[in-house]
DNA sequence: ATTAGCACTCGATTGAGTTGAGTGCTAACA
DNA sequence: TGTTAGCACTCAACTCAATCGAGTGCTAAT
């Protein structure tokens, strides 16, 4: 059997009422809603074709149709239309994000935030670990007597600093000398590639700043260690109360607490992804916990790795906003990375 | 009528089983879960009394009874014996803050996280705007042509930073100059209090840095805006979840809402707290959504303002441990502050 | 191929009946 | 006078049957 005109305007409509009112469709309603020049009884037959080609479900006998997972796939892939961020939307993000660039983590946290307001879904973004960019420039900085600050800047122009002791007979020359030790050896590496063995040979000519240089690679492995894992940032999981289908208490914390851990969230989000809007359906997705969640995601380039932002939401989502919106913020944030670090 | 010794037995077993169960307790139930040597019959005399002082309530006529918001503050005054951290768990958070002291703010996410896990219910901390903290020292860090790193350090170690533009024909030791000018005008003042009329006069004699000195000024203040607020963190408001009285879905979603917002939690919280540990149950607290909670605040001193770690939990709390736990968190804290800082 | 008509299905709602934990009161007792 | 056993009473919670109605599938007419 195959989907004509007619079936595909019926599945859309069923889709739609759906998708709005979380409650099963009846034949009289697509009529009546839809205005369509067709009786009930008609629909009904077609009805009854779509739930044979496993594009509709019947929770029950007497209830109208719901679309089935399937139903949603066929609508993803052959009739949603994408709805972008409208104007406004868009400079808003723009403004927001122009900010205050510099503080990478705060602008992550504002584009999470901003994409579950305007979605009304859950949100995640992923930053690539700060391992993978590259070893720009390294400064040493007195602080006060034996003390000294490590600043440690990437080539996306993150910048990092751990506090370190150093020995009183230490002067502030010397401490230039080392960093542009460091600056001369690492220039242009990726941070992940820092080996210590690259300053073995060269530390006997600085004998007497050997401590100072071991601390400052201490405090550069701490600051690496402790940004080790990509950051996860979700914002919005409360969406989901909203959403009717989930008035289970059960089924609602499993889902909670699965988005409240940031270490979930990575096993939810696929491993890997495009820079395509990617839309995984309920059992699409491989954790059993969400199989009643569809997730919206798309990769942005940012410092030759890939970081992930994306949505979590009921089956029963508005896909084409979804995906628009995703779409949208992705390529926004890409514009933004370029203008500001590459320059 | 007066409060005798088998009254105040009767109540604490009443209250102690109701924080277990959730489930009001009968007469029988106190007598044989606490065998007491007297009969249901005059438990349930005694009861009747109670619930004329207004320490118990009945749900309805055929219910055992429940402690009332008044029973709880006797409980929490009179017969409450804090429970504080065991060894091992003073000792884990003592290696948690010992870790990364220097990294303020995610040290401060790990304590809300700790209290949260130890007791069960949802747990916030609010660390005071930088603000209040000192002027220490300033440092302006040439990074590549045309741009500086502005370094602001408190008193308390805190370093905060920010990019600036500059003049490419501004120098490294002028930066070092304007550094200097800074350290000797605005050392040891509060951050609020720093006023850019303090370096008007003085500009006239430094003409051509004057773009750098304002440049560095907007940094500062960029920085200080950044950090108006207290700062708030909320754990594990999803504990209240798993609490049997909130199986309504539409307070569950109240309160939760409310747990999620970091400015609401700013009015769930009382403005002045001391180092007691203070409780405040169900009604007592000003804001209507949550006078079915409890909340135990206690406040900690940081850098001359005033820090507070505290608990929400359902007003069936076990506030023994409640309390103690807080008490002992807010003594390491500032047990770590002073010896990390103050030194 | 489409449609009107009608019997049928089944979840949701309503209401009556039953159960059982727990109370209040009374009278007997130490 | 305080304590206790006994008993009638209360009321939420549960069960079960009856009813309702939205929506279907099928059949026969167009």
């Amino acid at each position: 059997m195959t989907i004509d005109e007619r079936k595909k305007l019926i599945l859309e409509s069923i889709i739609k009422d759906y998708v709005e009112t979380a409650e099963p469709v009846g034949s009289r309603a697509v009529v009546r809603r839809h205005s369509l020049n067709i009786s009930a009884a008609t629909v009904r037959n077609e009805m009854a074709d779509l739930e044979e080609m496993g594009y509709l479900e019947q929770p029950h006998t007497s209830a109208g149709r719901i679309p089935s997972q399937q139903g949603f796939r066929y609508f993803v892939d052959c009739m949603m239309e994408k709805e972008n961020l409208t104007e406004e939307e868009a400079t808003f993000l723009h403004q927001l994000l122009g900010e205050r660039v510099e503080e990478w983590s705060t602008v992550v946290e504002g584009v999470s935030h901003f994409l579950s307001q305007i979605t009304n879904y859950a949100s995640f973004i992923i930053v690539p670990s700060v391992k993978v960019s590259q070893f720009r420039y390294l400064q040493i900085v007195p602080l006060r007597e034996g003390q000294a600050l490590v600043l440690l800047v990437t080539d996306m122009g993150l910048i990092m600093h751990r506090k370190i002791d150093i020995p009183p007979s230490i002067k502030s020359e010397d401490l230039q000398i080392i960093a542009d030790l460091f600056n001369r050896i690492f220039q242009g590496r990726r941070l992940n590639e820092l080996k210590r063995s690259d300053l073995q040979n060269l530390r006997d000519e600085l004998r007497q700043r050997r401590s100072v240089i071991d601390s400052a690679l201490d405090a550069i492995d701490g600051l690496l260690d402790n940004a080790a894992e990509d950051k996860v940032v979700i914002s919005g999981a409360l969406n989901i109360l909203k959403e009717p289908e989930f008035k289970d208490l059960d089924k609602l914390k499993r889902i909670l607490m699965l988005l409240d851990t940031e270490g979930q969230l990575r096993d939810i989000v696929p491993d890997e992804v495009s820079e395509e809007v990617n839309i995984r359906i309920g059992r699409e997705n491989e954790l059993e916990d969400i199989q009643e969640m569809s997730v919206v995601v798309a990769g942005y380039k940012a410092a030759g790795a890939m970081g992930k932002i994306g949505l979590i939401g009921p089956v029963r989502m508005e896909y084409g906003k979804a995906a628009g919106t995703v779409e949208s913020v992705r390529s926004i944030i890409e514009e933004i990375l370029r203008e500001t670090f590459y320059k």
